[in-house]
DNA sequence: GATGAATGAGCGTTCATTCAT
DNA sequence: AATGAATGAACGCTCATTCAT
C-alpha cells in the first residue's frame, strides 16, 4: 500500500488527531489509526515510537505554533499599544483554535488527565503560555490595580478561550452553533473583548451597587 | 474482606469517581477500582452491570442534584427578582461543583468524548440544563435585547462555570490556586457576576468605541 | 475448559518445563504452553506473573530440592566419613537430575545466557551450591594437598555432573544412550567416582611420568 | 555507513557471534546485530539469507576448523604414538575453544535446543566428530579392554572438554577463573590427562576396593 | 552494494466479564 | 453477598523480511 513518497507519516498524524479527539487517547487503538490512515500498524511505532510518541507529536504540533503566536504578540508590546496586542493575541488564539479545532479539543481535554504520559512536555508548554499571558495582560493594564488578581483574570480568560473548543460538540449538539465557523469566532471574540474591557478598566466598586449580597448556600 | 453491611456498593462508587477523574474512564481498570475500594472486582459487575454502568451511576449522581438545583431557582423566578435567582443559581452551581470537584471534573471531561456510552443519558441531562439556563437568563434580561444572542451568552456562562473545575489541576499546578477552596469560589463568583452585569445590561455600542477593529488573521 | 480443582497451575508448569527445555525460553510462546497445558493463555500471567515469572518458578522448582539434597549431605560430614558423604551427594545429584532430566537440561542451559531475567535468583542459588561443594570436597580430602586447586576440582566435577543432562539429546542421538536411564546413571556414577579417587588421593607427580610434554599449539 | 570495501559481511558475522552467544539466538534481533556491526539490517538477509543462515554460518565457522583439527590428529595415529595424538588432540581442542571461546559457548549451547534450524548441519558435524574421537580413543587404548565402554569414556571426555566453555560465565562469576586464559587451559589440560591415564590404563577393579557401595536413593 | 520505508505475523500481556462456589 | 478461577478478545508492540530506489 501507499509506497509513494512519505505521506505515510503525515496521514498517521492526521488520523491520530481525529481519533484521539473523538474517542480519547486511551479509547483509540493503533489499529484504528492505522486503518483510517490506510497504513500498516507497525508504521506507527516506526515513525512515532509508539502510541505515546504519537500523542506527544500531536501535542507538539499544537503547542509550537500556538506559543509562537503568543510570543509574537508579546514581543510587540514594546512599541505598540499593549492593549491592541492583547486583543490581537486573543483573536489569533481563537482563529488558530478554530482552524485546528480537533487538535485543540484533544489537547485541552487530554491535559485534564493525570497521566505520566507527556507530563513534562505539557508542563513546560503551559509555563511558557503562562509567561506570555502574564506579560500581555500586565502590559495592557498599564499601572492600574485591577479589581481582581491578574492570575484570576488570566484563568478566566483562558477558560473563555478554550471552553468553546473543548466543548465543541456540546455547543453544536445542544445549541446548534459551530465553534469552528467564522461567524461564531467573530461574535465570541466580541464578547470576550467586551468582558475584558470591563475587567481591565472598570473600578472595582462601580458595578457592585446593584448586586445583591451573595447568599450562603449549602447544596449537599 | 469488607464484611460489614452493604458499604461495598458505596465504596465502589467513591473509588470510581476518584480514579475515573484522575486517570480517565478508559484509563481506569475495574481492578484499580476494586483495589482502592478493597472489594472483589466481580462485585462491580454485580452491583453496577459492569464498568459502563458504573460510569452511568457517576453521571447520574452528578446530574440529579445539579439539575435539582437549577430547577429550584427556575421555579422561583415567578415571585422573586429573576436576576437574583440567576445570581443565586450561579453561586449554587459553583458551590456544588466545589463540593463535588472530582465528580465535576469527571463529568465535564467525559462528555467531551464521542462515546456511545451513556450518550442518551448525557444528552437528556444537557437538554434539561439548557432549558433551565435559558429560562433563568431570559427572565433576568427582562425584555431588553442583549448585545449578543442569548445562546452565546449562556455558552459563555457555561464555559466560565465549568472551566475552573475541568482544569483544576492546571490551575493548581500553574497558578497555585485551588478551585475547591472557598476563597477561590468567592472571588470567582464576583468576577462572573461582574461580567454578567455588563453582558446583560450594557448597550451594545457603549464599550465598542475604544476598541480597535479586529484584524483579519491567518495563522496557518 | 478444565474448571475442576486447581490443576491449571500445575499443568502450566509441566508444559512450560517441557517446552522451555526443548525449544528454549525465548523460542517458546505462552500460547504454546497454554495449548499444551490445555488452559487459557491469560492464566499464565494470572498464576505466574507472566512468562518470566514462569521461568523463575521453573528455576526454583529445580534448585530448592537440589540444594536441600546437597545441604543434607553437607550436614552429615561431622559424624560420617566425609568421603562417603561426597559420594552419596554425587549419586543423589545424578539420580535427581535423572528424575528431573528435562528440568535439569533447562536450568543448566538457561544459566549460560546472559539474561537479566532471574539473574539474582540464579546467582544466589549458585553461591549456595558452591558453598556446599566446597565443604564436602574439602572434608573429603582431609588435610591432603591435592594435585590441583580445589576450585578446579569442583569445576571439573560440576562439569561431569551436568554434562550428560545438558547434552542429553546429543548423547541419545549420537551415542544411542539415554542419560535418564538407570543403567547410564549407574555406569556414569562409577566413572565419576573412579576419577574422583584419582583426583583426591593420587600424588601429583605419580602419574606424570608417562605423559609426554604438552606441545605448544597455535590453531588459528 | 560502512563505505569501505566488503567488511560488511565480516562485521556482521563478528557481531552475530557476540550477540548470539550472550543473548541467545532467539534473544538476538537482526537489528541488534546490524546496530553493533554498524550496518543496515537488510544486509543480513542479503548476505546470509536471513537470521537462520547467519546462525548456520556461525556453526560452520566453528565446526570446519574444529573438525580439521581432529582429522589431522586422526591421520597421524598410523605413524605416531596414538596416545600422544590423543593428548595433542585434546590440547588443540582446548586451545581452539579458548581462542574461539564466544563461538564455542554459542555452538555447544545452541545444539542443546531442539530446533529445526540447522539440524542437518549439526547432526552431520557431530557424526564426524564422533568418528574421529572413536578412532583416536580406540587407538590410544591399544587392545586393552577398558573398565567402561568406549562410548561412555568419550561422552565423559566430551563433557570435560566443553563444560568450561559452555559455562564460562559461571566459572568466572562463581569461581573467579577465566576459561580463556592460558593458565586455566594449562591446568585444565593436566587434569584431563590425569583422568585419561586412569580411565585408559587402570584395571577395572584396582580402585574399587576402598569405595563404599553406591546407596539406593530416591530423591523425589 | 546498500538503504530505509513498509509489511504481516505473531508476540506477551491486559482487560472486563462470567460463573461455580 | 461475595469470591477467585477462568475466559476470549483485543491491546501495543516487535520482529524478520521484502522491495523500490
Amino acid at each position: 500500500m501507499s509506497g509513494h513518497i512519505g505521506k505515510t507519516k503525515e496521514s498517521i498524524l492526521e488520523a491520530a488527531v481525529e481519533l484521539f479527539t473523538s474517542k480519547g487517547f486511551k479509547g483509540t487503538t493503533i489499529r484504528d489509526i492505522a486503518g483510517r490512515a490506510k497504513v500498516n500498524p507497525a508504521n506507527i511505532s516506526y515513525y512515532y515510537h509508539g502510541k505515546q510518541g504519537l500523542l506527544e507529536a500531536c501535542l507538539i504540533s499544537f503547542f509550537e505554533p500556538y506559543l509562537s503566536l503568543l510570543e509574537e504578540e508579546k514581543r510587540k508590546i514594546d512599541w505598540e499599544d499593549p492593549e491592541i496586542c492583547l486583543h490581537r493575541a486573543i483573536r489569533k488564539v481563537l482563529v488558530f483554535q478554530s482552524e485546528q479545532h480537533l487538535l485543540s479539543r484533544l489537547v485541552w481535554r487530554e491535559i485534564t488527565i493525570d497521566s505520566q504520559v507527556a507530563r513534562e512536555i505539557i508542563a513546560s508548554y503551559l509555563m511558557q503560555e503562562r509567561y506570555y499571558f502574564k506579560a500581555l495582560t500586565s502590559a495592557a493594564m498599564g499601572g492600574k490595580s485591577p479589581s481582581l488578581p491578574v492570575s484570576m483574570l488570566i484563568i478566566q480568560l483562558k477558560g473563555m478561550l478554550t471552553a468553546p473548543f473543548l466543548n465543541s460538540q456540546y455547543i453544536s449538539e445542544v445549541w446548534g452553533m459551530h465553534p469552528k465557523e467564522s461567524y461564531f469566532i467573530e461574535k465570541y471574540y466580541e464578547s470576550i473583548i467586551e468582558w475584558l474591557q470591563t475587567a481591565l478598566h472598570v473600578q472595582k466598586n462601580a458595578l457592585y451597587i446593584a448586586r445583591p449580597p451573595a447568599p450562603v448556600i449549602r447544596t449537599v
